[in-house]
DNA sequence: CGATATATTGAGAAAAGTCAAAATAAGTGG
DNA sequence: CCACTTATTTTGACTTTTCTCAATATATCG
């Protein structure tokens, strides 16, 4: 049997999908994806789209083909934390849960697989190897919610701030070398403010800092390159 | 067939677990039971036991039955950043990896019922119902730290503690009712401190505040009894 | 009861926040 | 493409919060 037979099984939709291997479709059998593959719909959202509020009821779940997402928590009073940034190939939505307890909203251009909830149900209960991958997902999240929660606690502003560019170089750019990473920071300085705890002047204060130590260069307020990425991590406190 | 004759099938050891059906052994038939009870030991730890550190290797999980225990991440110059307590009947331990990422101890003295990982690893293998347990425990896992990375970025120092005295008595009196709770903290000013990601001093002085607000009432330094929950509530900011 | 650890209190220092203004970037219609 | 408007970011001066260091008080343990 010819490898091009298996794959004329895989939906039209899956085979050009950036996600399948890394998300958690890379767990399902051709036949398991096309059951899947025929639920779907392929979604395009501009930048702050709010994708779900707090209360809200849904019955779909998601894969993240590209963009950011971001996840956050709000105070009666307005104030807001920003408690994940998900990007491609992360399941997004609760797998058991029709209601959030999150505000959820795109952070840039943001593309995703969508699917009923049900299907995922259904199929998790078929497929030890889909609810497996699920269950590291949301692992791999709780130990990066520890992480922050370390930057949050314990960390100076200019720790801080540092921390964040190698988070997001990190995902941005995960497979090349360290130097001279050069990437968008597609959140504000007001979403760079409330994922860190800190307020837009702290954060726009000690993004000066860094530039005028020559660790990065700033161009455009949004576009950052990452000039001695040791300078970086020792900034960093890691 | 009477009930006695199917309990007779658990064993001796689960019978008189108190964290039998809340746990993940919950999931498990009397037969899966029998099997894992087996392979399993129950141990106490006094207080300040270290039970895991950062790369250490360990083919053991636990499910606690009594007691407090305190995770913790460290930076390289000793800043700590308590991550999560943890409370019966909680599950203790990673069901993938073998090492630790954390640093795990005891806060109080602690009963454990531990057991080999490659037991848990096979029994989930063979039933989704633990495997759905374990999943569920983790996305709530990650809810309560999103929860805390919100009181580690927004709230203010008095916010911080009267959020945590909260929290404390939920874990330690779930089933009261919300008026005149009465707990032992457990835990030291330092480990408070190191949760809150502020000093002792700090949660020191917003502790003398509260009492002096007439909202708590301590004893010996590390016996609260909340006299004014609402107004606990309100300082809390929830 | 004394010794040691833990917790509280006070005074001054440092970090980050607030408010206001200026500078830069982005969006819009001609 | 440019001028104009609006939103975002940066910078400065000052305030507040929390930290640091030191002293005192209180608990815990043998």
């Amino acid at each position: 049997m010819r490898l091009e037979i298996d794959n004329s099984d895989i939906p039209v939709l899956c085979r050009a999908c950036e996600a399948r291997h890394g998300g958690i479709c890379g767990a399902l059998d051709p036949a398991e994806l096309l059951r899947l593959g025929k639920m779907t719909s392929r979604q395009r959202y501009p930048a702050r789209t709010i994708l779900l509020t707090p209360g809200e009821h849904t019955e779909y779940c998601s894969n993240i083909l590209n963009g950011v997402v971001k996840v956050s928590k709000l105070l009666p009073d307005g104030r807001q934390q920003v408690v994940e940034l998900q990007f491609a190939p992360d399941f997004l939505g609760h797998p058991f849960a029709a209601e959030s307890n999150v505000f959820i909203e795109t952070a840039s251009a943001v593309e995703l697989c969508s699917f009923p909830r049900h299907m995922l149900k259904s199929m998790t209960a078929e497929s030890a190897a889909l609810q497996n991958r699920l269950h590291r997902q949301v692992l791999r999240q709780l130990d990066q919610a520890r992480d922050w929660m370390m930057t949050l606690g314990q960390k100076t502003a200019a720790e801080k701030v540092a921390s964040f560019l190698i988070m997001l170089a990190g995902h941005l750019h995960p497979s090349e070398a360290d130097r001279s990473k050069s990437f968008d920071l597609t959140l504000s300085r007001m979403d760079i403010a409330d994922f860190l705890g800190l307020t837009t002047e702290t954060v726009s204060r000690q993004l000066t800092a860094l530039r005028k130590a020559g660790v990065i260069h700033i161009d455009k307020a949004r576009h950052v390159s990452i000039i001695n990425p040791q300078g970086l991590r020792a900034a960093a406190a890691q």
